[in-house]
DNA sequence: GTCAATTCACATGAAAGAGACCACGGTCTAGTG
DNA sequence: CTAGACCGTGGTCTCTTTCATGTGAATTGACGA
């Protein structure tokens, strides 16, 4: 495009009419000014956190329920609610939303202790503390007055997946730490059977209460999308049959609302994008390609280069559609003396496959072939369509031939 | 034919090392009065 | 005398290796019918 062309281009864009009126509200940090579908969830969170306007240390709290059932939600707007009447009445009530899965900033216990000391405003070094002087400081800086503090903690299987159980046991006890202060947790977990899974004197303390979200059905859904929608898009650009669809594609798999918002989102852009002013249903299909395909090219770039290469040695077997890991491990130590690569051991690699099943990349199946071992068996995850993509990715990641 | 033992090819767990990054406290050094 | 440079120690964290143990069904081989 010449520079003429350019400039021409952008005020083209510049006057032509957007889709959307406010992207924001479809995004998933978007808290709306009421939530469907989950009032006696609402409620339930609403009765157990009440205490806390009387400085009194309210219930520990479980919420569980899978991506998109609008626990985090939930937990958010109650939160938000009681901190205003909080606000109102000058009540020492300070509450912290720490999402555990984010990477290096809450998904150790150093890392989350160190930031919830620095929403005190303490500033703690990212690492060279020991653990215990990072509670210390925590505790002295927390406890100087007299407060109630509620923690929400996102995703905290996550958490604990990595790091154990410890650190849940380290949390539940701060209170008999603390002489002013008092501390309650919120927990969110995606992970169903996670509760089952931990110590039973951690589950006692943790889940005083418990909380349940069930997944949307595709009516609920479209109810949400359909409180969205004028909010988010100018008039009548949604076509007929847009919603439903989104509604119906989110709730095919397990009722995901947050999935639904960015269906919608990226059908308005990709209809911005080829200059219509409406967004069709075919709009839906290809955001969900979209989608689907952005995703795994931002996973396969973030990969660190031995991933990579193991990845690459199974898509690069494009004949055979299972292949097991002793068969991926020959093929990448190949790969590793052409390219002068140290190789990893089979250990590693066996971890390896494992991480990329849990990306969603390919699929992973433990099977045993009897007599002939034990085994995983291997299938790709990703759409036919976009293999030759993710190949071509990864030969200029790798500079591969 | 039946049934327990064997066997394979890894899976899975635990521990520990390497290397990067960082804080802290002590020591040294150069500049200042 | 003091501020700043420098160094050693000890901490976290990620990625990885090493060593050890676990696992499930096809196969094998002994046994009896």
């Amino acid at each position: 495009m010449s520079e003429k062309g350019l400039s021409s281009f952008f005020e083209g864009f510049l006057n032509k009419e957007s889709v959307f009126l406010d992207k924001k509200v479809l995004q998933g940090s978007f808290i709306p000014e009421t939530v469907e579908h989950r009032d006696p969830q609402i409620d339930k969170i609403a009765h157990i956190l009440a205490p806390c306007l009387r400085l009194e240390k309210p219930s520990n709290l479980f919420v569980y329920g899978k991506t998109g059932t609008g626990k985090t939600l939930a937990v958010k707007y109650t939160s938000e609610k009681i901190k205003e009447t909080a606000e109102k009445a000058n009540i020492p009530l300070k509450i912290f939303y720490i999402n555990c899965k984010l990477k290096r900033v809450a998904d150790t216990e150093y890392r989350l202790i160190a930031q919830l000391t620095r929403e005190f405003g303490r500033e703690i070094p990212s690492t060279g503390l020991p653990t215990d002087d990072v509670y210390r400081i925590f505790f002295s800086t927390i406890d100087k007055e007299k407060q109630l503090i509620l923690i929400v903690l996102d995703e905290i299987d996550q958490l604990v997946k990595k790091t154990g159980d410890e650190i849940l046991y380290n949390l539940t006890r701060i209170n008999e730490e603390l002489k002013q202060s008092q501390i309650a947790i919120i927990g969110l977990s995606n992970d169903l059977m996670f509760i089952d899974h931990i110590d039973p004197r951690v589950k006692s303390s943790l889940s005083e209460e418990e909380i349940l979200f069930p997944p949307y059905n595709a009516f609920q859904i479209q109810d949400i999308l359909r409180r969205r929608v004028p909010l988010a898009f100018r008039d009548n650009v949604i076509e007929q049959g847009v919603v439903e669809k989104c509604a119906a594609y989110a709730a095919r798999d397990h009722g995901d609302a947050r999935r639904a918002l960015e269906l919608l989102r990226v059908a308005g852009e990709l209809a911005e994008r080829k200059g219509r002013i409406t967004v069709a249903l075919r709009d839906i299909d290809d955001a969900e390609d979209t989608i689907e395909r952005d995703r795994v090219v931002e996973i396969c770039e973030a990969q660190p280069k031995q991933s990579q290469l193991i990845l690459y040695s199974i898509l690069s077997q494009k004949e055979v559609d299972l292949i097991h890991t002793g068969e991926v491990y020959e093929i990448y130590r190949n790969l590793c003396t052409q390219t002068g690569m140290r190789p990893l051991t089979q250990r590693r690699v066996s971890d390896v496959l494992a991480e990329l099943d849990m990306l969603g990349i390919i699929t992973v199946k433990v099977i045993s072939k009897g007599r002939y071992g034990r085994t995983r068996e291997i299938s790709l995850s990703v759409p036919q369509i976009i293999i030759p993509k993710i190949i071509a990715l990864l030969e200029q990641e790798l500079s591969l031939a």
